[in-house]
DNA sequence: TCTATATAGCAGCATTGACTTATATAAGCT
DNA sequence: AGCTTATATAAGTCAATGCTGCTATATAGA
């Protein structure tokens, strides 16, 4: 499962933000967003683990209880990602409509031969075989 | 749709990927998709429609062509969810630390009842009738 | 040891999403 | 007008995902 698809959902995105204030037990998450998004304790229980098995989360125990703590790993990766956007929205706006024009026009040869300017696939989890 | 959820497609980061480097006529981005993932046409032109939808890309026609291009608005938006979670990894590595050793142990009341450091879920789109 | 609490895992069902194939619309050419 | 190219839409299929309800495991305390 791709980091994205992790966040496609709001109740884990809901839980990686309790997260940020740092561990808590699973019961904890449990009640919380039990309470918000209304679904039962299994069903926050399967979130927990989509996020601890794609990096997203860590567990500890201490007795009886789970503590879930944050692991920034695949967050800090989407931020790089996002990177190569990044131009679009910060420095000056005037930036923005240059490329936008420039960029369109000309410098496109459109024959899907050359490397595109994206220097490649980021990922080719599909096809392909 | 929400904005992760497009993004959870490698197809429609890749064709995102291409139109950093400014417009490209539908036909163009088929082409280099087809190639590299081995999908249809139809696949790829369903692919820009959610694009379309989500406001990742505007459309203009020209002639027969219709010339696609980035709209940076959702993954600027993306791009301000992750702000919350950056202190983990920008800054130096020793505040990380510091973040999750504090945090966790006795900043959380863990009673679930007060609003959580995340101040809210960010979308509620499920449950809740 | 017996019981209660905290949490995880599994089976089954419903929904959603990504494809494919077939068909429609529109522009441009002859 | 009729044909071709470029692109979008419709219908149908299949796999993946999220949820509920039930069951299993483990710690703590009586």
């Amino acid at each position: 499962m791709h980091a994205f698809d992790v966040l496609g959902d709001p109740v884990r995105r809901r839980i990686l933000e309790l997260l940020v204030g740092g561990e808590r037990p699973s019961g904890a998450i449990t009640a919380i967003i039990r309470e918000e998004f209304g679904i039962s304790p299994s069903a926050v229980s399967q979130h927990l683990r989509v996020l601890r098995d794609n990096g997203f989360a860590t567990v500890r125990a201490e007795g009886v209880h789970r503590l879930y703590a944050m692991d920034p790993a695949p967050l800090r990766e989407i931020d790089t990602w996002l990177e190569r956007f990044r131009r679009f929205w910060s420095r000056h706006l005037d930036g923005l409509a240059t490329e936008l024009t420039r960029g369109g026009h000309d410098r496109r040869p459109a024959d899907g031969s050359g490397a595109a300017t994206g220097s490649g696939p980021d990922t080719k989890e599909r096809k392909e075989p």
